[in-house]
DNA sequence: TCTTATGGTTCTAAAATCGAACTGTAAAAT
DNA sequence: ATTTTACAGTTCGATTTTAGAACCATAAGA
C-alpha cells in the first residue's frame, strides 16, 4: 500500500492517515491549534525545514484542512488558517495529548493544561457514545461493515479490483 | 527536531507523535483493534514490508504498547496483544476514524459503523469535558502551562539547555 | 547602502522505505 | 522419503523521503 493509495482505501482510517499520519503534519496542526498562522511561525516553533513545512502546507491547503488567506500585498504574503474542517480535527488532537498526558508525562507533570472556558475547570477530554452519553471503550464496541464497506474479497491488501487513476482531493 | 529527541519535549503530544505518529504503525494500531494478532496477519492485512513491521513491533513492544506473547514452542512463535497502555489509545482510533466518517467518505457511505453493546446502537464517538460533561470543540478551551512546561526560553525549537543524550524508554 | 523580515525554492547528503530473496523449524501433503 | 506449506522473521540493493544548508526575491528600516 502507497501513500497515494490510502485514500482510496475502504476506511476511513486508512483515509485519514493519508492527510494527517506523519509526524511533521501532526505538529503543524498542534501550532495551528495554538494560534500559529505564519510560515515563520511554523517554523522557529517547530524547527522544521524550510521544504519540508511548504510542501506540507500546500498539501493541508490541498487537502481543506487549512486554507491560505493573504493577509498583505507586495510582498504577497499569507495565512494559514484551519478551516472546518480543519478544526474538526480537534477531538483527535485532544486525545493525542491526553494520551500523552496518561502515559508519557514525566515527574514534573503535565506540559500543559486545559481549562473548559464554560465550567472553567481543568478537564481532561472523555469519549462518549453519541447515543446513550455512556464513556466508550474498546471492548465495548462491535464493529460491522457499512454501506462503504469493501466486498469481501480474497484476503489481500486493498481491493481486488484495481482502483487505480481515481484520484480525487478531499 | 529529530525523531529521538520528539519524547524529550515538553508537550504530550510530541511526545505521543514519537510513539503512533507515523503511517504505518497507526495501521498496525487499527488491525490490533480489529483483533490482528499475529505477523503473518499485520502482514497480509496491511501489505506492509516484513522488514519495517518487524521494527514496528519491536517498538511498540519496547515502548509497552504491545505485549509479545508466546502462543506455542518449536517453532517458537509469538502474539502481539495490546496492554492496557495499547488499549488506552482506542479514543485517538475512534476519533481518526470519526473525522475520517466525516470528511473523507465517498458516496457510497462508511465502510465500518460502530456499535456500542450497551445501548445497543451505532453511535458516533463524542468528546466531553470530563467535569461538566458538555460537547467540547476548540474554541471553548484555553490552554495555559501545567507543571511539567518548559521554562520560557528564548524562542526557537526546542528548549535552550540541550538536553541531549538523556534518552529514557517509555 | 546594508541589514532584517518574510516566504519560499533549490541542491546534496543522509536516512527511511520498498521489494524481493533468503533462513529456519515443523507440520502436512505427495 | 521428499516436497510443499505455514509462519516469523532477517538481509540486501534500489528507490523515495527527509535533513540541512544555501540561495532568491520583495520591501521596510537603520
Amino acid at each position: 500500500m502507497r501513500w497515494d493509495e490510502l485514500e482510496e482505501e475502504p476506511c476511513s482510517m486508512a483515509r485519514t492517515i493519508g492527510v494527517i499520519g506523519d509526524r511533521w503534519t501532526l505538529l503543524i496542526l498542534r501550532e495551528c491549534f495554538l494560534r500559529t498562522r505564519r510560515f515563520e511561525g511554523f517554523q522557529s516553533a517547530l524547527g522544521i525545514t524550510r521544504h519540508l513545512l511548504a510542501e506540507r502546507l500546500k498539501k493541508l491547503v490541498r487537502l481543506g484542512v487549512l486554507r491560505r488567506i493573504p493577509y498583505q500585498d507586495s510582498p504577497k504574503r499569507h495565512e494559514y488558517i484551519l478551516t472546518q474542517k480543519g478544526l474538526d480535527l480537534y477531538p483527535i488532537m485532544m486525545a493525542i495529548v491526553h494520551w500523552g498526558d496518561t502515559h508519557m508525562v514525566d515527574e514534573r507533570g503535565r506540559p500543559l493544561l486545559h481549562q473548559h472556558r464554560k465550567c472553567g475547570k481543568n478537564f481532561d477530554p472523555v469519549m462518549v457514545c453519541s447515543e446513550c452519553g455512556e464513556t466508550l471503550s474498546a471492548k465495548e464496541v462491535h464493529t460491522h461493515p457499512g454501506p462503504g464497506a469493501r466486498v469481501a474479497s480474497a484476503k489481500g491488501p486493498a481491493s481486488a479490483t484495481k482502483t487505480k487513476a481515481r484520484r480525487r482531493a478531499a
